[in-house]
DNA sequence: ATTGAGATTGACT
DNA sequence: GTCAATCTCAATA
């Protein structure tokens, strides 16, 4: 179908974190919520890396039930809660054992119902963003090459400028803070801070 | 068994 | 700028 030929697939997963958390701006984020189908353009990323990275969750290949998902494939989602309130989406990338996933921050609505809701947006980042779009925990390990109900397709859009800075809210990630691995397209509204 | 910290947010000083 | 809400995990006992 039209769908899975824009459709993003495992190859483009499992190449290294860095490389999928800048070409990932401009891609859609395809949900399907009550048998809708909604559509988003992701703005805003960062990108953890468990090998190298003291803010990641799966630094120095630390394995727990809660990272395990982590270590997967590329493709995978991995959704985690953060200060016991709020959901993270994450998506996994690279190849099977490698623990490296990227955080998604921010995304602006593109379907026409869906413009009111940036209204209701005092701030954005990664927890209302899953408040919003409904993620919890069912979605933990959904694999995006293959769900019906959610997946990401490349639909030729490329940002005009890119910019790149440190992390939010990793300030115990000693070293760590200052790796510009936090990307967003310039001007976009809906990022979570410029 | 208990404690402390965290990839956040909204309310408040 | 500060603080608290409240779940998971690691360190401590």
């Amino acid at each position: 179908m039209m769908g899975d030929k824009m459709r993003l697939d495992r190859s483009y997963f499992c190449q290294d974190v860095l490389t999928v958390s800048e070409d990932l701006l401009g891609k859609v984020l395809n949900m399907k919520i009550d048998g809708e189908l909604k559509r988003y353009r992701i703005v805003e990323t960062e990108a953890y890396c468990g090998l190298r990275d003291k803010a990641s969750h799966a630094y120095l290949n630390k394995r727990t039930k809660r990272t395990d998902v982590m270590f997967k494939e590329g493709g995978v989602i991995y959704v985690y809660l953060i200060y016991g309130m709020y959901h993270c989406l994450n998506i996994v990338v690279n190849h099977l054992d490698v623990p490296q996933a990227i955080l998604i921050r921010a995304v602006e609505p593109l379907d026409q119902g869906e413009i009111r809701l940036k209204k209701d947006i005092k701030t954005n980042g990664p927890g209302k963003l899953c408040k919003h779009l409904g993620i919890d925990m069912s979605y933990n390990q959904v694999d995006l090459t293959t769900s019906n109900s959610i997946y990401i397709t490349d639909e030729g859009y490329k940002p005009e400028e890119i910019i790149k800075g440190k992390r939010i809210n990793i300030d115990y990630a000693e070293e760590a803070i200052d790796f510009p691995w936090r990307f967003y397209i310039k001007g976009n509204r809906f990022v979570s801070k410029t």
